[in-house]
DNA sequence: TAAGCTCTCTACAACGTTGCACACGGCGGT
DNA sequence: ACCGCCGTGTGCAACGTTGTAGAGAGCTTA
């Protein structure tokens, strides 16, 4: 049961061979205590200047650098924070996290990213995770998770969600206004005198998702319009790439519903829809007039160039990162919904 | 806004009520030592599976779940890595992020990004950051980094470098063969008959980063078929985004200079071209052929479909994460110098 | 002169985990 | 009977850091 400590000592090293230095290795060098040089390092004004330079000195002989991971068990903040997007590789998401990173990193902060490949199963795990661990926070973009699985976001870690509110009041939302924004993106397209506008990237039966939102505000500018919705001009779209908002468009030109414009859920598809009507000798604008959805970059040079919405990503993340700082914080305050603002913006294809 | 925490003793907390479950809280449920609880976690062999069930519901019961931290502190690993890129939004650098991810959560790691923004500032803090003891290693990609750096990236934390190979053999490289598929590309133009090729996204004077490497094996390309390099025909352009491209083009066009193909070192750059082109009244590739680099996807449905080389991404990213994770494993052995092959993908552009 | 204060510095204990050494009982072989 | 071994389980120490409590020196104040 008790363990007699005898045999060799433990201090067989012949002292900094690997390994970096060690608060106790500068201790040793400046004659001081371990606490001291922690002092010195943390800014702990009661120190005498003479020790504090001599610590300052040994620092830099010794090149010493603070071990995080030590710092993470005692104060339990590990000065990281996880973003999990369903694919790096769209355009939207890497913009995304491009902001992520540079607004968390404007806060002291590192972004570590995982990605739920559109899988339900990883978007569940990924809450369940040890990995959350590692991390303050999460920022978490959900595609696939709906209002059914409220349970599973009651988790320990701060835990913001972006994208559309769709679950308890009760979690941090940052979302974007997305049934406005495309009833002001369908409403553009009437002012323009278009009439039958199709939709490309419907998500049968949704209500809640990104996609559902959407459509709703598209119903909405039409049922204001006085216009009759016709279920004909809904190209479906399980995913968001140039391939199938390529595939949609011809389906839906294949079909033979007559159409004079696109509302495009996001600027990938809309590329993809305008190559699917160039392909099929119709002219964007003048044939069809083609909208987008997120003003990413790719829509900037494209030809025609895209008109498309400006969802605020920028302050989207901006907010996101303080929200969940906040949250950090304080974890017992009251939820945050923020909205942010959006814009139309006005190019060549519509 | 702040409370007072006058009065109460830190101790109000009826044990479990914050905080997550640790192992010593699991082994009191369980009746057996810290170390049984261990030992169970951690799969070792000896222990009697009555005891190993008593473990595992008392684990079920707290839903424990080890701290990483402390492991990490007991163990010098982290389990996470590091990639530097100069940009995230850049569509090559996102589709990279996301195989990296990938290739790391195939062998159980997670991936965090840092943007050096193609600061030179930033590149060079960033390999002598403590952030990188967060982390097992650093999958490094410079981009302003050049040789006469090479005592910068002498750092104790385990480095693979990607993109070329720039620096002492004595550090891990894993590189696309960029002057060989640069020849490639060029040789398929001139197969196809054209002569006069311009390239765009030239760095005048740079030797040996990717615009450099770029543009030798363009210039052996065209020495080999005996055509002379005209330098009139060298579109500069720092960066390497749509508009660049776009304006370097249109800087070539208003030059007056005779052209008829263009060989873009990005597909980014070349989608811009491609506009510029289009906006001067150029077909392509009838009257222009545009060959782009690095296969993205935004080249796939980009209209004409945009002709280029595949660099091999996705192998890169798994041999750099291979390439990693080995030199961790084994600090001393010898640098490795992987090159990935290409190949050269035809669309419509040329 | 004693009490009290400030300044400087220190020892100790924890954060949660795992490697190590060992205790204990039973078993098989000599 | 003895030795050694195997299977099972334990306690201790350590990873590098920081919060807490307090020690000792020098100063002021009554």
């Amino acid at each position: 049961m008790t363990t007699t400590s005898a045999g060799p000592l433990p201090q067989a090293e012949g002292r900094r061979g690997a390994g970096a230095a060690t608060l106790r290795d500068v201790a040793r060098l400046a004659g001081v205590s371990i606490k001291t040089v922690s002092n010195v390092v943390n800014d702990y004004p009661h120190v005498r200047p003479t020790t504090r330079q001599r610590v300052e000195e040994a620092i830099r002989t010794l090149d010493y650098q603070p071990n995080l991971t030590a710092r993470t068990l005692r104060s339990g903040r590990t000065g990281a924070l996880a973003l999990a997007v369903p694919e790096l590789r769209l355009p939207y998401f890497a913009e995304l996290a491009d902001e992520v990173i540079r607004a968390a990193e404007r806060r002291g902060m590192v972004v570590l990213i995982e990605q739920t490949n559109r899988d339900r199963q990883r978007e569940v795990d990924l809450l369940a995770s040890a990995r959350l661990r590692m991390v303050d926070g999460l920022l978490f973009s959900p595609l696939v998770l709906g209002i059914e699985d409220a349970a599973l976001i009651e988790i320990d870690t701060p835990l913001v969600l972006l994208g559309e509110r769709m679950f308890h009041p009760s979690v941090d939302h940052v979302t974007m206004r997305n049934v406005e924004a495309a009833r002001a993106a369908t409403e553009y397209l009437l002012h323009r005198g278009r009439r039958r506008i199709a939709v490309v990237g419907v998500h049968p039966g949704e209500v809640i998702g990104t996609a559902g939102l959407r459509l709703r505000g598209y119903r909405e500018a039409l049922e204001h319009a006085g216009i009759e919705v016709d279920e004909r001009l809904f190209g479906v779209a399980d995913l968001w790439h140039l391939r199938e908002g390529d595939e949609a468009t011809r389906t839906l030109i294949d079909s033979g519903v007559d159409f004079d414009a696109v509302f495009a859920f996001n600027d990938t598809l809309a590329l993809g829809a305008i190559h699917a009507l160039r392909s099929a000798g119709r002219e964007v604008p003048d044939d069809v007039a083609v909208m987008g959805f997120d003003n990413s970059d790719e829509g900037m040079y494209s030809i025609p160039g895209l008109t498309t919405i400006d969802p605020g990503r920028r302050r989207i993340a901006e907010s996101a990162v303080d929200v969940l700082l906040n949250r950090i914080e304080n974890r017992g305050s009251a939820a945050r919904h923020v909205e942010v603002g959006f814009s139309v913006v006005v190019r060549e294809s519509a």
